[in-house]
DNA sequence: CAAGAAGCAGACCACTTGGTCTACATTACC
DNA sequence: GGTAATGTAGACCAAGTGGTCTGCTTCTTG
């Protein structure tokens, strides 16, 4: 069945890695709906059936393509506890995901037209999981609020608001980069993650942490 | 050429601001691509030809209702100067950018897609008011910070994490809703406005204005 | 009333596009 | 080596869609 070929793939997989790759850059810049078949398989250099051999529909390679995107929301906050100390979980938190942004700027996009579409592709078990880890989240954070690790604030829009500060910067990067001149490099990020870590946790009433000097990227 | 006709409107008029409403709609949720201009025409009630009569084309249309929004962003932090004082301006501004949101979420998703996009249909002018614009706003600020009454930091991202943060309760509304089980009501922009108002101005160091206490909503 | 403008709407066309069919090539394995 | 699975690819089709054409009704105005 899959054999070993160039780089211990068989020849399938890789093909259907080009695609996935293909995929995502198209999806990502015209949408589902905007985006041809044909144009993937360009993209992908092969033929356009070929494309559909390896995913039935093309629905079926936009959900794979989803669901890869999903898999990039892991984070180290998913096992924090209320022992954990809230300034330290909170800045490698929007670390982490402004590296996201940064590094996967496409799977992003892909993840916020998805929602802006109505979340069409999103079945109940995304909904159930995602529920599910924001209550976990919650609950560590109002731990920390009850033994004064954290003022009061509600959980909640803490958690919108740094969503939404960090996936800015992947999805508005066409705006930013029109206001600036000039896209936003590395240094850049560092310099936006360190500014939204102070301005975040300072205004959560917390001390920002002073690893974050020497903020090491997660690379990818 | 513009006859009277139901409440102080011609019949073209009309029939156009029935069409735009309804391409609003599809076009916040479908996008560009992925709206039919016959699904426009069933949304406002009216023979697809006639979609056509009044916009030529459907990026005639598409471009129309973009320009709509765009006339949104419009502002009091607009007129703003030095003389002001940051902590009253941020504070209205924030307030309005989270109204804008709440009473016209399909524009700001237009907006959004536009430019996840890449924005393919905001001209150069476009660009240039903005930057203007944008320059403007970033004097103002570092004028504040020079005479001591704000802390230094980079103007440019605070405003990217305003525009985040305000823009995200109306683009991704689909999955707020979702997680929270039922949409958020007037009361809950309310408090969510209260408190993004706190932590951004707490963040940058200065003091939450009194006047949010009675946090009149710019009612639409 | 006449005539032109504005508005209305069915029929139609050209083209894109998702997906299938069929046939051929290559590889894996007994 | 034979055979079955896997992969490749051109030809093709049916549906959807943007936009036009043509002819009609209604309104406005001199």
């Amino acid at each position: 069945m899959a054999r070993q070929k160039s780089a211990d793939m068989g020849v399938g997989a890789m093909n259907k890695r080009k695609i996935l790759q293909a995929a995502e850059k198209c999806f990502a810049q015209f949408g589902f709906k905007g985006t041809a078949v044909q144009k993937i398989a360009d993209e992908a250099g092969l033929p356009k059936t070929n494309v559909l051999y390896y995913f039935k529909t093309k629905q079926d390679l936009y959900v794979a393509v989803l669901q890869e995107t999903l898999s990039l929301w892991n984070s180290q906050f998913d096992r924090a506890t209320v022992d954990d100390d809230p300034a330290e979980v909170l800045a490698s938190y929007i670390t982490e995901k402004m590296e996201v942004s940064r590094t996967h700027p496409l799977a992003s996009r892909i993840f916020a037209m998805e929602i802006i579409n109505g979340a069409p592709n999103l079945n109940g078990y995304f909904d159930e999981d995602h529920a599910s880890w924001m209550n976990g989240r919650i609950s560590v954070i109002e731990g920390w609020i009850s033994v004064g690790k954290l003022q009061p604030l509600d959980p909640e829009h803490l958690l919108y608001n740094i969503w939404a500060c960090t996936q800015h910067y992947a999805d508005f990067s066409t705006q930013i980069t029109r206001l600036r001149g000039k896209k936003m490099v590395k240094s850049d990020y560092e310099h936006a993650t360190k500014q939204l870590i102070t301005v975040l946790l300072t205004g959560c009433g917390l001390e920002v942490p002073q690893t974050l000097k020497e903020l090491e990227s997660v690379e990818e």
